[in-house]
DNA sequence: GCATTATTTCGATATTTTTAGAAATATAGT
DNA sequence: ACTATATTTCTAAAAATATCGAAATAATGC
């Protein structure tokens, strides 16, 4: 994963009501949360909650599916998932070779 | 670690150039690197990388050691590794038992 | 004390983000 | 068609962030 992406998706993730609702996806329902579960649990104004799920769809951290009036939202695990890998991988240790192209 | 906390890591990584810096501080040197040398490697004005260097100290993920005139950054890879916890353990896999608290 | 090097603080501007009410859209039931 | 429900889009305002030149501070050597 590029050091870009994974700057976007810490970016989404770095603020307490995205990171809340993410987590929330996670726990309550890693198949699929109703927005509106998700507004009355964190008592987000539905405005803004929107705003945050659509950043967090734009960078790929959680997508949605219709089911009539309802759309669920689905926390995109496998995307976390290279997030942290990178970090681990890229963060944590020493890795010999780093060059200017790294920048 | 909280959920704040974690937000507050998150975001500030969750900037290209945070995000270059600590990589960089993580693999040329995890026992500390001189600002300047951060600077020539990113090519990022001094003023600006000051305030880049500033907002990671801030949350705790860099801390500073002078030596003579030279600033030497150290990265705080405890505190990565709390971050990285976190996302794994509350990000990663359900749970049972949410409540209301952890809003 | 003056010059030099390393780095930060100041100040100003441009851009992005956050927040949320009001209006709009989508779907379903009657 | 009308109503109700679920959610988004529009709009606007406040707050935070990013950028970087210029000036200031810190430490050293002469």
């Amino acid at each position: 994963m590029k050091l870009e992406t994974t700057a976007k998706c810490l970016a989404e993730l770095g603020n307490i009501s995205r990171l809340s609702i993410f987590r929330y996806l996670v726990k309550v329902g890693p198949d699929g949360t109703p927005v509106g579960e998700i507004q009355k649990f964190l008592g987000i104004p539905a405005s803004t909650l929107s705003h945050h799920l659509s950043r967090l769809i734009n960078v790929g951290l959680v997508t949605q599916d219709r089911e009539s009036r309802t759309l669920y939202c689905k926390p995109q695990l496998d995307l976390l998932n290279e997030v942290v890998e990178f970090l681990r991988s890229e963060c944590c240790t020493i890795k010999s070779g780093m060059t200017k192209c790294d920048k």
